[in-house]
DNA sequence: GCACTCGGTTCAACCAACGAACCCGGAGCT
DNA sequence: AGCTCCGGGTTCGTTGGTTGAACCGAGTGC
C-alpha cells in the first residue's frame, strides 16, 4: 500500500498499478535498474534517497515480484529485475517520453533509445516506443542507451559525479549491469 | 513539486514527469478526465478523495499545463484535458495494461478500449496501445472503451455507486463528458 | 585486533494527507 | 429582502510517511 489505503475502492487497473508503484522514488529506483544499476549503494548514490526509504522501496518492489533479490558476494545482495519487472518498460518508456516532449530545451538529460538486436539494422524508438526499422515493440533487454549531451558543461546543472552518473554518459545496453 | 525537492538533481525525463504527476491521487485524477469527468464533485464522489487534497492536484495540474479551468456556469468552473494532456494517455494505458497482465482474474473491474474511430473497422487496442485493424496509435478521443463486466455482482466488491461510477458500467467515448 | 566497507535499522523532526467543519457566491423560493 | 440549498472550495487539528543523521553488524584486508 502506498500511502493510505484508499485506492482498494477504486477497482480499475491505473490504481492497482499504483498500489505497487505510487510511492514517492520508486519509479525513479525502476529507472535505474532498467540502465542496469544493481546494488543498494550504487542506487543511494545516484538518486539521494535516504537509507531508510530505499530499503522499504526495495522491499516493497521485491514483494510484488517487480525485484528478485539476490547474492553476488558472502553477505552482499543485489536486486536485478523479474519478467513482470521488465514488462514495465513500455509504461517507463511512454512517461519519459512525454515529459520530454513538454519541456524541450534546457534541463539536458535527454537520452536516445536505440534498438540494438533488430533484424533490420535498429533505430531510435517512435514516442510510442516502436522500432521504425523493424516495426516491433522491442523488450528493453534488446534496446542501447545514449545520452544526447555527453560531455554538456555550461554550469547550469551542477553534474552529478557518481559512478552511475559517469558510466551512463557512455552508450549502455540497458539492464546489463553498469561496469 | 512533489513531496521533497530533490527530484530536480535527477536530470532525467522520468524524474521531470514525476514532479507534475508523481504526487499521490494525481493519476487517478487524470484516468477520471480521461473517462470524461469534469467537475470537481463528481471527482470527489467518484475518487473518495479528501476536497483539499483534489484542489490542490488540479491546480498543481492546470499550473503544469496538463488541464484547463474554464466555467461552465457563472460561478462554476470544469477541468478539461488539454493537448498536452491528452498525450498523455498512451502513459496512463500503458501503466494499466502492466497491473492488468499481472494480477488478472479475481479484483474485476478490467476496461476494454477500442478504436472507435478506426478507418478499417476497429478492435479492442494491443498491450502497446495500437489498434491492430489499422496499425496506428490512435488518440484518446477516438478510442471507446467499455467495462468487462458490466453487473458483476458478487457481493466480493462494494460495488461503487456515483454517478459516475455508474455511467462507466455503459459502453462509452473517450475525453467527451459523461451524461 | 583494528579499521573499513556494504547494507541496512533506529530515531526525532518535519511536512504532506486526511477528514470534519467552516465559508462564500449564485440560484430559487417566499 | 431574507432564507435555503448547492457547488466548490479553504481552514485546521490529527495521523502517518519522509528525511537525514546516528547507530549497527557481517565480511574482508592488514
Amino acid at each position: 500500500m502506498p500511502l493510505g489505503r484508499d485506492y482498494d475502492r477504486q477497482d480499475c487497473a491505473p490504481a492497482r498499478a499504483l498500489e505497487v508503484l505510487g510511492e514517492r522514488w520508486t519509479l525513479l529506483v525502476l529507472r535505474d535498474c532498467f540502465f542496469g544499476v544493481r546494488r543498494f549503494g550504487d542506487l543511494r548514490a545516484h538518486l539521494d534517497i535516504p537509507r531508510a526509504v530505499l530499503a522499504d522501496r526495495l522491499a516493497t518492489l521485491v514483494d510484488a515480484g517487480v525485484l528478485e533479490r539476490r547474492p553476488y558476494a558472502p553477505g552482499r545482495d543485489e536486486y536485478v529485475l523479474t519478467a513482470d519487472g521488465l514488462d514495465l518498460w513500455p509504461a517507463l518508456f511512454t512517461l519519459a517520453r512525454w515529459s520530454d516532449r513538454l519541456r524541450v530545451g534546457p534541463g539536458g538529460g535527454g537520452r536516445r533509445f536505440r534498438h540494438a538486436d533488430c533484424p533490420a539494422g535498429g533505430a531510435d524508438l517512435t514516442t510510442g516506443g516502436l522500432c521504425p526499422a523493424c516495426g516491433t515493440l522491442p523488450p528493453a533487454t534488446s534496446l542501447e542507451t545514449r545520452s544526447l549531451d555527453p560531455d554538456e558543461d555550461d554550469g547550469s546543472r551542477p553534474e552529478r559525479d557518481d559512478a552511475v552518473s559517469r558510466a551512463l554518459r557512455h552508450p549502455h545496453r540497458l539492464v546489463t549491469p553498469l561496469p
